[in-house]
DNA sequence: CCCACTTTGTGCGTGCTTTCACAAGGGCGT
DNA sequence: ACGCCCTTGTGAAAGCACGCACAAAGTGGG
């Protein structure tokens, strides 16, 4: 959802593809930690859930890092998949809103662990700034531009009301964030070389309460009920 | 595909489509609230970040609910929308790990008011079983079989650590659950009839990163050779 | 009543994604 | 060295999704 149809010809790797390296990588980090020296692509697919010709030509846009008749060596595809996710040097992460979802984010291992550093917490309400959460002080929000500056900050977090959000991106913007990763469940407006990233809760539970009616409408045996006509 | 000329609608709503109706009923409420009485495709369009064809398409999927010449008219459109996502009834969650996470959904204002009702908290921890969140007395794992029976609970959460997430998933589905909303960062292991959907934060940092590498990598012109196709 | 204007609903071409099926490549036991 | 068995990498085809462009349908003014 991020691609525009303007772009220029995107000779890299297809973006769904991209979608699915993430998922791989956890599966591969944890045959590692296990000790397992090679994986097949049969093996990692039934681990991440996908099918194996999808996740062989997955695989194949990054190189040809297999050997036939063998498999994968873990401990080289991660070290590849990670570089062609640009997880081989840190990012700097700038969470806006202190809220519970916030703190969530704040506190959430997988952040800090690999690729991701938490520079800086903001918030404006005033029985938050100050406060130490997860290691961080939280600062207020008019400081978003120094922080931002000073921490080499390119990957924003927005974990604020809905109302201010839009306010928060903006300035995101102007100070050079070209990343944002959006939890308020607004449509963010932003330039064209901005990617905004979507992640709202209340849309995961309504896909799932369509699905769910339906496997219950079957169940009941009642189809079609039309029962307004104009 | 299949479709019957008779029959004026078609059940069989694409995936895609369905992922984009909360999207607009978020927006429809909005006009709601602003008492506008009806939008065309282009202005609905707008607000949604959407292309103006595909949300008529979209649209059209439901039924012929617009007025040519004219628009679509909010409320009744509200309506359809919900009924199609199955939002006219009540659904009853259950949200099994109250961490950070667990609290933060828990007080997250989207779920209750769209259809959604929180029928429990559940957690392991002594120490956080019993206390008060959201409203709501966090009750002991072990009773999360007769929870889900009594509050007749069809959806559920899980805001667990990664360890636990697949032993929850199975009691869960082993009592009747059959939609899942999964923050943990694993692969659940489910069988055809149970739905699950996956929010990890995580991957879509590392979604944000890929690009915003290919970014930086074109600013900066490293030695990146680009190869055309033959 | 008629005409100009607006907006919906959709046929169709295009490009992306997934899946199948298999040739090519590599290891291993004998 | 040889042949068997395994797994990768990839053409090719099928399936979806997207967006253009336009006919159909409705509104309102004169």
């Amino acid at each position: 959802m991020t691609s525009r149809p303007s772009r220029p010809r995107d000779r890299g790797i297809p973006e769904a593809t991209v979608a699915r390296l993430p998922l791989y990588l956890r599966a591969l980090q944890g045959l590692s930690e296990r000790g397992i020296p090679t994986v097949s692509s049969g093996e990692l697919a039934a681990a991440t859930g996908v099918n194996s010709a999808k996740l062989r030509k997955d695989l194949s846009h990054l190189g040809s890092y297999g050997t036939r008749g063998v498999g994968y060596d873990v401990e080289y595809l991660i070290y590849q998949i990670s570089r062609e996710l640009g997880l081989t040097q840190d990012w700097s992460v700038a969470i806006i809103g202190v809220g519970n979802l916030g703190r969530a984010l704040a506190n959430y291992g997988g952040f800090g662990t690999r690729g991701f550093r938490i520079a800086a917490l903001l918030d404006a309400a005033p029985e938050v700034v100050g406060r130490r959460v997860a290691g961080l002080t939280v600062r207020h929000i008019d400081s978003l531009e120094d922080v931002v500056s000073n921490e080499d900050v390119s990957i924003g977090v927005i974990a604020t009301p809905a109302k201010a959000a839009q306010g928060v991106c903006d300035r995101l913007i102007a100070v050079g964030v070209t990343s944002i990763l959006n939890f308020a469940p607004v449509v963010l407006n932003v330039p064209d070389h901005v990617d905004v990233r979507k992640v709202d809760l209340s849309i995961e539970l309504q896909i799932l309460a369509f699905h769910e009616q339906r496997k219950s409408a079957g169940r009941q045996g009642s189809d079609w009920v039309d029962v307004l006509d104009a």
